[in-house]
DNA sequence: ACAGCATATGCTTCCTCTGGAATACAGGAC
DNA sequence: GTCCTGTATTCCAGAGGAAGCATATGCTGT
């Protein structure tokens, strides 16, 4: 899994649902079914977009039992912290992103064990 | 021209051209015959890429005669100057940005008149 | 073995982007 | 007016991305 370039990581942060994912993963690792609450959306969209962020190294996964967990990976760039922390800071102003912590926040009491069975938090 | 949503600045900056054209205005307005000697690109290329920085509101544009004299916006939005001083960061590192700065500062000479022309610096 | 759950992968359709070639347009000099 | 220079636009072909449906995979429990 290479570093992904500066380029490879502001396609991933074009598009909203990858923006929103990658907003999530900052709290935390997660699994599918538990973004799949959190955005709203369905399980193919989810799962795509978490793919092509896997395949240009953006994020982590590992398996436990049927669950693919995602996590930010443990290692990153210079240019991939950048941009995070600068997406956290755009993203403060905008409801929808908001919106997610929230839901995120309410899933909390469900997800906790998440933490200790991923390594790469 | 409505400020640009986070998105579009995002697909302002998942081109390479581009970025390095953003690199450049970093420094002062700037015309396109002048971005084709620092940049070494098409008359054709860099047109059109300054044409969709424009229309997505991540650059001015004024006339002075013949030339098209480009410069980021007077008034940016906090995102877009959250994202801009990302870029910066994370270009401190990349020999081609780098070396673009180097022949803009070699064109200098010819071309400090142009702050005083344009009125969006 | 089978069923069921969680996730991933084709496949299709539609749309956007990119680069290059040729051409059009706008302004200045004459 | 004509010519020249600087810039933009049109047209094309190729590539890639996004969404949804259907299907496949992989793991667990029985």
């Amino acid at each position: 899994m290479s570093a992904p370039s500066l380029i490879e990581i502001y396609q991933c942060l074009c598009d909203e649902t990858r923006l929103r994912l990658l907003n999530v993963l900052t709290r935390g690792p997660l699994c599918v079914c538990h973004f799949q609450e959190v955005l709203g959306e369905p399980q193919v969209k989810i799962s795509k977009h978490l793919g092509y962020l896997r395949d240009k190294g953006l994020v982590a996964v590992t398996r436990h039992q049927n669950w693919m967990i995602y996590a930010l990976p443990a290692k990153r760039s210079p240019e991939l912290d950048s941009n995070l922390r600068c997406l956290q800071d755009c993203v403060q102003t905008h409801r929808i992103f908001q919106a997610d912590l929230r839901r995120l926040e309410a899933l909390r009491p469900k997800i906790g064990w998440l933490d200790e069975v991923c390594d790469c938090s």
